[in-house]
DNA sequence: GCGGGCGGACTGACTGGTCAGTCCGTTTGC
DNA sequence: GCAAACGGACTGACCAGTCAGTCCGCCCGC
């Protein structure tokens, strides 16, 4: 009976959560001190499992950080999608994505740390899990930007390079963020930075409408 | 007399030389294979010499990889030094410091590299070579935002803001175009970058100048 | 029911290989 | 001839990955 309601409620320890689980503690361990530093028995220990097992569910080291890499990237996807759904307006859909990207990552640091780990272990991967990730869905973002600029919502500027500086900015922000530390200084902020980067692709006519410029000047 | 001058113009092979040797293919090659795959061993055989020589200048591969790094980093202020001097507008020397900070990337992606190889395997530095570099200039940055507020043609935005949106879209344009290999396609152009900048952060009168703005839009 | 045995999840000591850093013999320049 | 500079064999630490063995739950034959 006991044995039964276990065998149902807790199966001795599922596959599957075995492996999330690893994955939980690789991911803390290699963002803590980096692909290399992080040893596999280190890893083992904090799990309280023999180093062997590791091995049942992941071939490799480099298996085992590049699954946990595209959890990460799988996981900063749905949160996008999650922050925009059901919302309709193109410009609000970009401010809700932007501030998700933003979000997303200061209440997890460890995907940046990741991303970075990836980047300098991995130089001979093609490419990086993040740009996998994110040319999956870029185009959908153009497809917001091409709308804009043909309701004249914004100036006609190819939608690659929209696309291109936005995720510079955000990017470049996130990174900043975490390497600079004082984490309260650096614009984190996406109103701060929407504001700059709107009033650069916004056209004249929508531009007005949320900004109050002043002066003159010349060059 | 020849001994005299000798020792005044170029004692032995003097050292300092034999320091950027070492410093020059040590970027080269912590660029290559990253730091941990970069062996000391490799280093010595590309230069020719035993790996004693190389301890005789640093004393760990630590001290010389980061030794190359704040070479890097101090040759990238030299550059944008050079490319705004003798400029007197502020708008222009932005706009040349932004083209001179991604030219140089582009002409030595070795130095990108070398940043991330150093975030990643150096985590126990309080403050990364980048940022110690970045602080010691970005003052100077933002006293040209700020003549440039106060003249009226820049918005009254925070300049500390200005300056972070400004990095963080070139520092992420930079990885990103490193990182994204297809080098044509993403936005490095300081022109595509600074004109979605630009018009976030001029001011009205300054922005119809150098835009022609179209469409109504509403939110 | 019940015991024997089967499968497979798990373990951790061990191996093989890699390298940073050392150290002393040698060479070079004066 | 004697420093100072150099070379490169050597060592000690470290660690990914392996594999022979253990343990435990379950099934099957009685």
């Amino acid at each position: 009976m006991s044995k039964l309601s276990r065998a149902v409620r807790d199966p001795v320890v599922e596959p599957p959560d075995r492996r999330e689980q690893i994955l939980d503690a690789a991911t803390r361990l290699f963002a803590e001190h980096g692909f290399t530093d992080a040893a596999t028995q280190g890893l083992a220990d904090d799990l309280g499992v023999g180093k062997g097992t590791l091995y049942r569910y992941f071939p490799s080291k480099r298996e085992l950080f590049l699954a946990a890499v595209d959890r990460v990237m799988r996981r900063l996807h749905e949160r996008l999608e999650q922050a925009t759904a059901g919302v309709e307006d193109p410009l609000e859909r970009v401010s809700l994505g932007a501030r998700a990207y933003l979000d997303f990552f200061r209440e997890h640091p460890e995907s940046v740390e990741l991303l970075i780990q990836e980047r300098a272990q991995f130089k001979d991967r093609e490419r990086p899990t993040y740009f996998e990730h994110r040319e999956r869905h870029v185009d959908r973002w153009r497809e917001h930007y091409r709308k804009m600029i043909a309701s004249g919502r914004m100036r006609d500027v190819p939608v690659e390079r929209i696309s291109d500086v936005f995720t510079a900015a955000l990017y470049g922000s996130v990174f900043l963020h975490y390497f600079g530390g004082r984490s309260e200084t650096f614009a984190a902020d996406a109103t701060d930075i929407l504001d700059v980067l709107f009033h650069g692709v916004l056209s004249d006519s929508e531009r007005v409408k949320r900004t109050s410029a002043d002066g003159p000047g010349g060059t």
